[in-house]
DNA sequence: AGAGTCTTCCAAAGCGCTTTGGCTTTTTTG
DNA sequence: CAAAAAAGCCAAAGCGCTTTGGAAGACTCT
């Protein structure tokens, strides 16, 4: 059933039918409602690759998926991915992948702006002056971008978390607990999460006339071995810190283990507190000792981040406002007082 | 740069140039190439928009996200989807997610399939007798099911772990090892996996006249709290089992807390080991005892099942052939002897 | 009543590609 | 050497929708 047998079963014209669908105003409503009511009746569902070669408009947003044998896939992306599809699908939208090698991606972003294939595109894990950022902009999509990049000369919109506000607030916790010597194991310090992250935790320390050994902090690759390996260096050099801040929860269980290999106990002999993004799967309460962390959700912002981009696609939202949100600090048994 | 123009340009119709690009027989060669050489030299990519408007091919595979407020994406799906991206790209495909009400993704297959939105599709997670299966099938999409069903009058192209097998065998090491009171602790006992492992299990008991007690089977959804919570029941009821058998590395880190907070210790009390879809941020080898498992990538899978759908959007690949991949059995430190 | 204004609808021209059917020109064949 | 076959190309008809530019009729106003 497509736009022309309904029109010829409707006696009108493909236009007005058309119209009536669409809800242009100059038809009348009476036409309008047998009209609705016909294609309802018949299951009229107009050809979404006609009006896409008709319009432009695709009804999907995308995200340029970084692949390669070594390119490991974020865990964090399921999460965010759950938030986006749920927003996405109540406002039918699709969200298409399209992988593109890690090491050149700018390829896959010139093709589906130049084909239009997506309505709108997100970017994530961004880095500052992030090439992919300015590239997008230039082009033209509409974007939201989830973290922050820094350094450009044009402002862009984004949805973020108060990274460095957070990590600032944990490092005051534990050195208000008379720690002196705190370690930051962090993510990957090419992106802006990161830096954001140690930028609040030396912020912290300066309030108190106080340092980041270069020794104690790390940036690594977020997995728990990772965790485990930082946790063990820094444990077993001198001056070893007696708090520990660190990215991901993930990393924060090789962190326990290690702690734990070296005889040592949390918190009695090392403070804890994770970035918790909230996994349904692993949860800071349910760790050995409870974690202390600060929280936020993954999901939300994912779900956010396609409000964003639906509210740009129709013209809803414009400009390039960043949004910033608070982080909570949850303070569980993984911290106490520094060791005498 | 369209069709159009590239034509005039040549001096020659659209349909020789739209033939000698897509590698018709009908052109001379000295024509075709002059058509590929100016086509890449202006840089033309045929709008894929129209071409799916005149062919219904779109170069996409789809894959129905199921969502919702309560509905968590399994964290495996990430790796997953790494190798599948992986393959896609190197094919020029994309992957296009229609999320979908989790109770209702039938209206969702129906309107991918009808508005030809993709060229193929892939099921994940199947359950026995399951309906998106059958549907698929009679919609006459291309599809490959990661994993299997049971049940249908009719057969249906998929690829699979060995999951019988692969728990089969681990049941069978720890009964050689003198365990006679196992425990399974299995994932959503209503997808075909969790029920084929099951009975790997009690397969493996039954060679040796053992039966898998009802009380040392637990179902739930695999989480790091559920594994612990298994675990503490399991344990703290009589007739405790001496060997557990889990079917996820989250749920394993559980179980590692459950024993660990019981003063028991593995494998001196416990042996455990647990299914591994190789994850890069969480490994067996590094759990405090290294752990015992089944092994299988399950992005391995991702990128087979992405060649298949490749191979059956293109012809090549036809008919309804399953495939069971054998799952390794990597015995770790976390298995020993039962205890006297 | 005639001019001007809405209201309501339509025919037709895209959007950019593929593909059918046919027309020349060249090559092959008996 | 004429007839048949093959090669090489083209015009035009889709694919199914949106949107432009009118046009006809109904209504308002002086």
């Amino acid at each position: 059933m497509n736009l022309k047998q309904l029109a010829h079963m409707l006696a009108l014209s493909q236009t007005t039918v058309s119209r009536a669908l669409n809800g242009y105003p100059e038809v009348n409503e009476e036409t309008r409602r047998r009209v609705m009511d016909a294609a309802k009746r018949h299951g009229y569902r107009p050809n979404p690759s006609a009006r896409r070669l008709a319009t432009g408009k695709t009804g999907m947003i995308g995200y340029v998926l970084p692949t390669g044998a070594s390119v490991d896939i974020d865990p964090h992306f399921v999460e965010f991915l759950s938030g986006l599809g749920d927003y996405a699908r109540s406002h039918e939208l699709d969200l298409v992948l399209s992988p593109a090698d890690a090491d050149d991606q700018e390829t896959t972003y010139r093709r589906i702006v130049a084909n239009r294939q997506v309505d709108a595109v997100y970017i994530s894990s961004p880095r500052p002056a992030d090439r992919r950022v300015a590239l997008v902009n230039t082009l033209g999509i509409p974007f939201i971008v989830h973290g922050r990049s820094e350094g450009f000369d044009f402002d862009y919109p984004f949805t973020d978390i108060d990274n460095e506000g957070a990590f600032h607030e944990a490092s005051r916790l534990l050195i208000q607990l008379g720690h002196r010597r705190l370690a930051l194991i962090n993510g990957d310090d090419r992106e802006t999460f990161a830096i954001h992250r140690e930028r609040g935790v030396r912020r912290a320390l300066a309030a108190s006339a106080l340092a980041l050994d270069e020794r104690h902090v790390c940036s690594v690759v977020m997995t728990e071995e990772n965790g485990y390996r930082a946790t063990r260096r820094l444990l077993e050099a001198g001056d070893a810190p007696t708090a520990i801040v660190c990215s991901s929860l993930i990393m924060a269980l090789g962190v326990v283990r290690a702690v734990r290999d070296l005889g040592l106990t949390i918190p009695g002999d090392i403070s804890l507190i994770a970035h918790d993004d909230v996994f349904p799967w692993l949860r800071p309460e349910n760790f050995s000792v409870p974690l202390s962390t600060t929280r936020s959700s993954i999901r939300l912002a994912g779900a956010r981040v396609a409000e964003r981009l639906a509210a740009r696609i129709s013209g809803l939202e414009e400009g390039a406002r960043g949004e910033v949100w608070p982080v909570d600090l949850v303070v569980r048994g993984s911290v106490a007082g520094a060791p005498a």
